[in-house]
DNA sequence: AAGTGGTCTAGACCACCGT
DNA sequence: CGGTGGTCTAGACCACTTC
């Protein structure tokens, strides 16, 4: 059972999503939500402001809380980075495992992944396709003494809800530094494209909720196909 | 005089971006801050959340408050939308203003804005310079309904501190869509570049508080010198 | 003036971290 | 176990929007 603000997100969310109140681009009254899920004013606010978080909906003092219209689809959003999975519910994502195995963080990566020099690492090189287009090539670095096990099968299929569910971690927050770069000929062969041309490239470090590092990667993006969206808030 | 809550979240902010608790990594706990700020509970989280949403601190259960150190230096964030001036305090920022017009919106503009078509609205394109630097050339498109007046003048400084400090808006949340792309020839011109180059374009709809679109624009980055920084919670 | 969000308080009880 | 955050409640009063 989770807490009931959560709820109150998941359900509002599905509600969003749904399009249940895409006529009206609203959502109820806070009175009216406080009523129909028995809780406090606070609670209700405490979902609200996730809602606003994530891009969903915006508040008007004394007006109401209207839906924030930035169509979704096609695009890969930067509040829900749980993967592909997630961004792209209804394409078909696949992963091509290039390279899988153990090495030992030199200085460099120990001081990324905040661990020891000598730490066992896990180094995976994936190439991700959506729609059977290649999509990114992926270099990622799991710290095995937080993730203990990984294969070839897990690597295919999604990395997170291994983590999730299986290992049941919890991931707390990332730091994305974005920028485009030309392309070198390895990646531009794996994704189709010329040498030189441009990328977007995503460099990731990935902690949980205490966190720890467990995650440092790279991602290297066909221009193409690849737009991200980022809802701010002021 | 502002609330209590942003009051301390001016200045828990002034105090992280200071360094005065670099040492110890950890801001004091709840209870402290509560006492040394004489504010309840609720106002002392609230402030926090704040700065959890900014990516200054995370929190652990049981454990403490603890600063996130995405060293932020040379990086565009893209949590404090303030413009150029704010993510580079120390550098020197200059606008060379290219052009600058009124025109009246089409049909795809005025989607995009939100308002009528003909609507009368400012067009600038503007090359911005990071220390002499060429680093993005913006074209931006501004509602005259929202911005009755736009100048020269205004444009060589900072459009955000015209619209914040003398037209009194408030700016509430921005949609952005960042991609990479091949440079065009007068971009690559503008930026001393090569036809082609890569390019980190960023396409923006910034809305004020009550949901009134007042700015669309399109920003096309010097691939070499920037890179964007994402705080992102799970 | 009526409707609807925004800020703030005081306090209860639960859940997780570390020793 | 003590220390520290996390969730939740009930209620007061303020501020903005809309008519």
């Amino acid at each position: 059972m989770s807490t009931k603000y959560k709820q109150i997100v998941s359900e509002l969310e599905a509600d969003l999503l749904s399009g249940k109140y895409n006529e009206v681009k609203k959502l109820p009254r806070e009175e009216d939500l406080i009523e129909k899920y028995q809780v406090s004013r606070t609670t209700i606010r405490k979902a609200i402001a996730m809602l606003v978080n994530k891009g969903y909906v915006y508040q008007v003092q004394g007006s109401g809380i209207f839906i924030r219209e930035a169509s979704l689809q096609d695009y890969v959003s930067l509040e829900n980075l749980k993967g592909l999975t997630r961004d792209f519910p209804d394409k078909k994502i696949e992963s091509k495992l290039i390279n899988l195995m153990v090495i030992n963080a030199d200085e460099d990566l120990a001081k990324q992944m905040k661990c020891d020099v000598g730490t066992d690492i896990y180094f995976l090189e994936r190439l991700r396709y959506v729609n059977e287009e290649p999509f990114a090539v992926e270099y990622t670095y799991l710290n095995k003494n937080v993730i203990p096990y990984m294969s070839e099968e897990i690597a295919h299929r999604s990395i997170y809800s291994f983590i999730i569910n299986d290992l049941k971690l919890s991931i707390g927050f990332a730091d994305k530094i974005i920028y485009a770069d030309k392309l070198d000929s390895e990646s531009a062969q794996l994704l189709q494209l010329s040498e030189n041309d441009p990328t977007l490239v995503i460099e990731n470090t990935v902690f949980l909720t205490n966190g720890t590092v467990f995650e440092v990667s790279k991602v290297i993006h066909n221009y193409k196909n690849t737009k991200l969206l980022k809802l701010a808030n002021f």
